[in-house]
DNA sequence: AGGAAAATTTTGTTCAACAAATTATAGAGC
DNA sequence: GCTCTATAATTTGTTGAACAAAATTTTCCT
């Protein structure tokens, strides 16, 4: 039943409702999205959420086989890898283009590392790994491309789908910290070559250590188990 | 009705038809692609239609504004620029990781040049432009990231579009043959810093004469008049 | 003309149905 | 007990009709 609220575009608000669910982590990679148990969780028809499950799949948080439906995407190895092979291609360049940034971008930059700094001084770790993505994504905005900012974060969030496999968050994300305080000063000095050296030793352990977490916690299986409820 | 061949995905064989009439140029950019018309034209439901122009829409080839529908994009003089911002991103990394590229792939790279060069001698403009492009992505392709090459190949995509505009194909096309093949032979020579600044100059030029050809052909002009017939 | 109100078009969404493909189940035979 | 196959149950792909809501066009009034 078409019920209650009013919102613009039923299709988007419920990608909207899936994304943040898969984002928090509550849907596990590899989990089944079946269409008329969704549908109805979400309180829509089934074509509504198939064009929503398109909009995702665009997305790249989600994955759709023909005849088989779409499921929570989950990285393999070597996706894991491309990540951070993009990564490095989009803020090495914003390295480059900070030659050229305006002193509010530079100023921006300066707040989200302090924002990192803060985060990491509560002990809220959750916070610290969002805040330090915020800061990367500045670093790329650099490059004042719209569209490379939108891969960058569709790349960050399917970064952060990795990190939820993480056991201990502490351990996790304090040794980057003080590299990402470091970087900045390096980009507030313009030091350029000096931070693209930095950045590129950050994102090639970071990758070793999600890849190791990874590994260990449990790779795309392909579980044919029982899928969790919507609610 | 449902009729006779049965297709793998019929959304998706409908989106590559309308794919293909948008970069063949049948369809002007900002025509609006009406619902009930093109459902029919392209004999599919109206729903699976809007299936495929949601996939066209991720691809960047259509806009859609809610209740306003789909139409062809129309890029801006920005969005043009921006075009050239993202292609300098990706082939200046690629040059770099041009440095670690196998035999075979530095071979293809100079197979695709001498493509340039042959369409060239027989005076094929428009497939001489489309080499071009071939030998860019090669570059790209050194980067080593499926998805840094389906974004080459999206922008190419628009690129092309843009290219559409221009009057007379030799004198557009001509100019550029020669320094795709000085690149070529510096990637080849290892020289990485000369092939990094005669590709930035490339595509600043290129960026200039592409924008001077929109800018005098027409820009989105929110032309309100009758949408070309599908067939 | 100008501008408000009504008629029309177009998109957004739902529902019910069915074909086709996939997966699960149950036997048959060894 | 095991594999292989035939059958049933599920799930996706697609359709067509219907209607509400938003946007566009037309009409009409001053």
């Amino acid at each position: 039943m078409p019920e209650s609220d009013r919102p613009l575009v039923l299709s988007q608000t419920a990608a909207g409702l899936l994304r943040d669910k898969i984002l928090r982590g509550e849907l596990a990679p590899g989990t089944p999205l079946r269409e008329v148990i969704w549908a109805e969780a979400l309180n829509v028809s089934r074509n509504t959420l198939r064009e929503a499950l398109r909009d995702l799949v665009a997305e790249g948080l989600i994955e759709h086989r023909p005849h088989h439906g779409a499921t929570v995407r989950a990285l393999t190895s070597a996706e894991i890898s491309e990540i951070y092979t993009i990564r490095l291609t989009l803020e090495l360049r914003g390295v480059t283009c900070s030659a050229y940034a305006s002193k509010e971008a530079m100023a921006e930059l300066v707040e989200r590392v302090e924002a990192v700094q803060r985060a990491a001084l509560a002990r809220d770790w959750k916070q610290s790994g969002t805040a330090s993505l915020e800061f990367h994504r500045q670093i790329v905005s650099f490059i004042g491309s719209p569209r490379l900012d939108e891969l960058f974060a569709s790349v960050a969030a399917q970064a952060r789908l990795a990190f939820s496999l993480a056991s201990d968050a502490r351990r996790f994300q304090e040794p980057w910290v003080a590299r990402d305080v470091e970087i900045c000063s390096m980009l507030c000095d313009g030091d350029r070559a000096g931070a693209s050296r930095a950045l590129e030793l950050y994102l090639q352990e970071s990758e070793r250590v999600v890849l190791e977490a990874a590994r260990s916690h449990g790779l795309p299986r392909p579980s044919r188990t029982a899928a969790p409820a919507p609610d």
